[in-house]
DNA sequence: GGGCTTTGTCCATATTGTGGACAAGAACGC
DNA sequence: GCGTTCTTGTCCACAATATGGACAAAGCCC
């Protein structure tokens, strides 16, 4: 084996470090009672996500609950985000550089269009919604909430994420949240193909949305090293984007992406 | 050994479970790194604050940042809580029942008083600063923000937190503290001096402040269950806090406090 | 009360994580 | 420039730690 200089060059991409099974175990963990939010997630279905033992996930979920990581519901049994999590979290003061960045084109984009606009970051294999505008039209789709977590895919916004990400990064991230996807009615083969439309189209879609009668469209920003970092989507009961209304609202995301590219750079 | 009924009662209580020293240590890690905010803290700090050796704590910290969890300030060389703590913060949408409790009587007593006033959590061997009100006096002790994060006992809110614990549980969590007090230029006989004082007195009090100058007067609040969960702090320079003065504040932070304890119940 | 599903526990085992010892940078002095 | 002292990073033999198969208990639904 050539040991001579596989360290210090390769070590910081390709994430090889061992030496702490138990900890990024936790971690998984952890990332799946936050998809579960207020109301937790059961152990069953952790093991299902995590693809770990029951006795491994039952350990690590009690000593996170000893730690004050993780709650316990006595009703549900269900299992969720503790409130040390938010206490750790304050020591990180600053509002994220991309939220502050995307202000001004959400306000915008908002106003003119009047459905409801999110703003989706990529974290790992995950979408992660960071951000909601209510527009002024009297029908609103608020189905998703600010800090709702799903595996890439699963989303309008998690499709036009991997739209943009080299197709073998894209490939990769599906095949690993494969698991996941029966709790969200989907596939991998299925995913893919959306995936594939996404990208000749420049934007992402569902037409069916996660909400039975919704559709969403979604476009991809980039951080200035090229990569896709977050999404910007509307979503709105499916007889407000026909055809034409689609191509308008695709046409003002696109825009309102690029300007908060622009922005992040000029930040940066 | 009696393993008969060693399991189910005792267990929840006494925290044995083991089995996960490993996450337990990356916690440990993770709190330290906490209290060093934005800027972070050195390795060799980590090392001495958790009492592990180093090649741990280095393996720890890496790993952690592969994870995304934690991340190395490159000029500093310093590390610091990443910025998937917050993203997991948000499947908690809920604000403490505390912050809610207590918000009148901060609002109310910043206008009597004048001087800065803080609400401080216990979150585990830490204090936690939650809450931060600014008064209409000119001179105001604005050191301390939200998220400052210190050992329990280096700050007037800790020591009144420890004065309303049962002295043995105080005498152990200062024991635990030990190793961080240098930092904080004090020790655990001092320490334990100026608890016994606070719970002779009622209140706790610092009268050289963290910062030169200032003066702290601290009461605590207790949850129904009589542990105390939080301290409400005035500071302010040192000639604003005379014994006059500091025995009107003192009244008027004691009234407070059991009005927040009195709401707390009454939300539960 | 019998089947079915989900959660919790035990313990022998080897895999994982440990930490002593060593190496490589960085920051200072002169 | 070249020691000196600091902190950070890496290696690897060893044993304590975490693992997961198998079993038990607790709910839930008919």
């Amino acid at each position: 084996m050539d040991k001579a200089h596989s360290s210090r060059s390769a070590r910081s991409a390709l994430e090889p470090r061992q030496g702490a099974q138990a900890i990024r175990r936790a971690l998984s963990v952890l990332r799946i009672l936050a998809a579960g939010r207020e109301d937790g997630v059961p152990l069953a279905e952790v093991v299902q996500a995590t693809g770990l033992t029951r006795p491994t996930v039952h350990r690590i979920v009690h000593v996170l609950i000893e730690e004050g990581i993780v709650e316990r519901h006595d009703r549900t049994g269900r299992y969720a985000i503790g409130n040390q999590v938010p206490e750790l979290a304050l020591a990180r003061p600053r509002p994220s550089p991309l939220l502050v960045a995307a202000g001004p084109s959400l306000r915008r984009a908002s106003a003119e269009i009047g459905d409801t606009l999110f703003l989706t970051v990529r974290t790992g294999n995950d979408t992660l919604c960071v951000d909601r505008r209510i527009g002024a039209y009297p029908i609103q789709v608020l189905s998703i909430e600010v800090g709702a977590r799903r595996p890439l895919g699963v989303s309008s916004a998690g499709v036009a994420i991997l739209a943009a990400l080299p197709a073998q990064d894209a490939r990769k991230i599906v095949t690993a949240n494969e698991k996941r996807f029966d709790a969200y009615r989907t596939d991998a083969a299925t995913v893919l193909g959306q995936v594939t439309a996404a990208r000749r189209r420049g934007f992402g879609m569902r037409e069916i949305g996660l909400v039975q009668g919704t559709t969403s469209i979604s476009t991809w920003i980039k951080t200035p090293d090229g990569r896709p970092a977050a999404a910007m989507t509307v979503s709105a009961v499916r007889t407000r984007l026909g055809p034409r209304r689609e191509q308008e609202v695709a046409e003002i995301l696109l825009r309102e992406a690029r300007s908060i590219e622009q922005a992040i750079r000029s930040s940066a």
